[in-house]
RNA sequence: GGUCGUGUAGUUCAGUUUGGUUAGAAUGCCGGCCUGUCACGCCGGAGGUCGCGGGUUCGAGUCCCGUCGCGACCGCCA
């Protein structure tokens, strides 16, 4: 046997007991007469002892060994004299009789502790050597966990887990494609599937009524702290269901990951709220529910008193941050500067003080008296102590910027703890939005969304207004899955088409296959797909996806340890029939 | 495509506002001392193209222009 127990599993009761570790050398700490080296590997750390008066060579041994050397270490397991409380097997300690090193180490660039030196940019290039500490390792282990979890609750509400191609068809709609070259189709290509969409919709029309898969997505778009270009989904389909259905399916999931991974208890159902009341109340579609200060419109309120800024607007409305009264001059400036930067775009922000002391003081004074102030307060809640911010301008700009400047005050008022968790459903998604740009309508979630039945009529006349059958699944402002039932009828999908301004010859080269599919007997169905990723950060308290990922990559799509991607050689370009630009040579 | 921040010892940072002698600290590394450490302690040492290129100046880590890397955000992400 290589060894007989890991670093992490030996106690007191095991004193007395001759044993084998195997892993790393993490520090060695040497006295005159003594030395110490903590071994460490996945499961902790063990303290080896080496005596100079008892064991000389072995002592000086120890002594040669350096940082991140690979070591196997036979001993007797002993009481330590002096206790070290602050790990598990802080009692023990092993009287070492035999010492082999099975690999040098060179000196790494960082650290290698619960807490590094290094930053993040050397961590990833070496980031072999970051996932050996112990918080990367706990991240991972969490991932597993919880994809365990998943597909044992999944398992047993009868989902069958089905794979789909990596290499499927490039579909113009949605997220940019990474595509692949076919060598044996000269000039034609495969795309990377930005979700197994229409897969999942197939196996539906298969009859496998529940499909699920945790599985790669690929989207060649712009990164983010929580984008990466290939991320996880957790991704789920239902035949035989309405949108109730699948909420009450999928919530069972979040709460049995909740219960079973961090052992949160949810008695209530959670929130479902729809996306029109979202926006108005939280100026968001993924609202964070861990603290209130809801936007209240105030237009009525303050129009008509000669204060252009307000009479000119669209729509005006404030939060109230409570026991704000006292923010000083300096505060009330850089909140201003933070909803004119340009991502927020508000021209300024308007506020009065409740104060204390009784006195109602705004930074509109000149245009309104006391008694308009206090019309304020009664219709926004404010009561004395309280700060009012207000923000005015285009109705949906101004809720956004409103939304943003309710998670800044979050943020300083410390409302958002990372250990409280506040799921919701968004529902009644519009359908489609129009882009301006391109003078057409997209779909907002995807082109085979189900409108409501209710909306159908409307279709034509006012796409804008149809809401769709689809939700999101959001937790503290984070949006961790989405869905929607999906049409099955391959007359209102023609139709959809038509909407999105598809060509019937369009629709065909593009998703003539689901189609003809839904016309040989389509059951009604649904599905959702959440963001492992995220979800996985989230329950780790993390705000980047990064370090869930073993293997992440940079802000711009790079892997700075392989440094990848990469150019190709002139000899597989010809093979794959690529020519580059000039640009590229 | 855009906005902001950042780049100085192996590592994390200070120094840049106001240009001026030999660029500092901590940690890591190397050597010495130390028999109960676990952030060990003490003494000593090595270690720098100040991201890169150009400009201004008697003189640039510091000012200007360009460029590259890294990070955050907006656009984008059905």
């Amino acid at each position: 046997m290589y060894r007989t127990n890991t670093c992490g599993e030996l106690r007191i009761s095991d004193a007395g007991k001759t044993i084998t570790l195997a892993g790393w050398v993490q520090k060695t700490r040497e006295f005159g007469g003594m030395t110490f080296v903590d071994l460490r590997d996945r499961y902790g750390l063990t303290q080896l002892v080496f005596n100079m008066e008892t064991e000389p060579d072995l002592c000086r041994q120890a002594r040669d060994l350096g940082r991140e050397f690979v070591v196997r270490a036979t001993g007797k397991v002993a009481e330590r004299s002096n206790k070290n409380q602050n790990i598990p097997t802080g009692d023990i300690e092993i009287h070492v009789t035999k010492l082999e090193i099975l690999n040098p180490a060179e000196v790494p660039p960082f650290t290698i502790e619960e807490a590094s030196d290094g930053g993040d940019e050397i961590r990833m290039k070496y980031r072999y050597l970051d996932l050996r500490r112990s918080p990367l390792q706990r991240n991972l282990a969490l991932r597993h966990r919880m994809a365990q979890e998943i597909r044992k609750y999944l398992d047993l509400q009868g989902f069958l887990e089905i794979e789909t191609p990596v290499m499927i068809k490039s579909t113009p709609e949605g997220a940019r494609d990474f595509v692949v070259p076919s060598r044996m189709n000269p000039g034609q290509f495969y795309a990377l599937p930005q979700s197994p969409q229409m897969f999942k919709q197939l196996l539906m029309v298969s009859g496998y009524d529940r499909y699920m898969q945790i599985v790669k997505c690929f989207r060649d778009e712009d990164l983010r702290a929580d984008r990466q270009p290939e991320f996880t989904q957790i991704d789920c389909e239902m035949a035989f269901v309405e949108q109730n259905d699948i909420l009450s399916t999928f919530e069972g999931m979040a709460k049995h990951l909740f219960k079973h991974v961090l052992n949160v208890d949810f008695d209530k159902p959670f929130l479902r709220i729809p996306y029109e009341q979202a926006m108005s109340e939280y100026g968001s579609d993924k609202p964070d529910l861990r603290f209130g200060m809801k936007i209240k419109e105030i237009g009525s309120q303050v129009t008509g008193f000669g204060f252009q800024v307000f009479d000119d607007a669209e729509y005006t409305g404030a939060i109230v941050a409570k026991g704000c009264a006292g923010f000083t001059r300096r505060q009330l400036d850089d909140l201003t500067e933070f909803v004119k930067k340009p991502q927020i775009g508000a021209k300024g922000l308007i506020y009065t003080r409740y104060s204390d002391d009784g006195t109602i003081k705004s930074s509109v004074d000149k245009f309104f008296d006391a008694a308009a102030l206090q019309g304020w307060a009664e219709v926004t809640g404010a009561k004395t102590g309280d700060l009012l911010l207000i923000l005015a301008g285009k109705k949906e700009k101004t809720l956004k910027a409103l939304g943003e400047l309710r998670l800044e005050m979050g943020r300083q008022l410390n409302l958002m703890n990372k250990n409280t968790f506040i799921p919701l459903w968004v529902v009644d998604f519009p359908l489609v939005e129009w882009d301006d740009e391109t003078q057409r309508f997209y779909a907002m979630h995807h082109p085979f969304t189900a409108p409501k039945p209710e909306d159908i009529p409307i279709l034509d006349i006012d796409p804008g207004k149809v809401h769709a059958n689809a939700y999101d699944l959001v937790i503290n402002g984070v949006e961790i899955g989405g869905g929607s039932i999906r049409i099955h009828d391959s007359r209102l999908q023609a139709k959809m088409f038509e909407v999105l301004g598809f060509t019937p010859e369009q629709a065909e080269y593009r998703f003539g296959f689901l189609m003809n599919a839904f016309k040989y007997g389509a059951p009604p169905h649904g599905g959702i797909a959440f963001g492992f990723d995220r979800w996985v950060s989230l329950f780790a308290g993390l705000s980047s996806i990064r370090d869930v990922i073993a293997f992440p990559k940079n802000n711009m799509g790079r892997d700075v340890m392989q440094d990848s991607p990469s150019q190709i050689d002139a000899e597989q370009l010809k093979e794959l029939n690529i020519r580059l630009g000039q640009n590229e040579l």
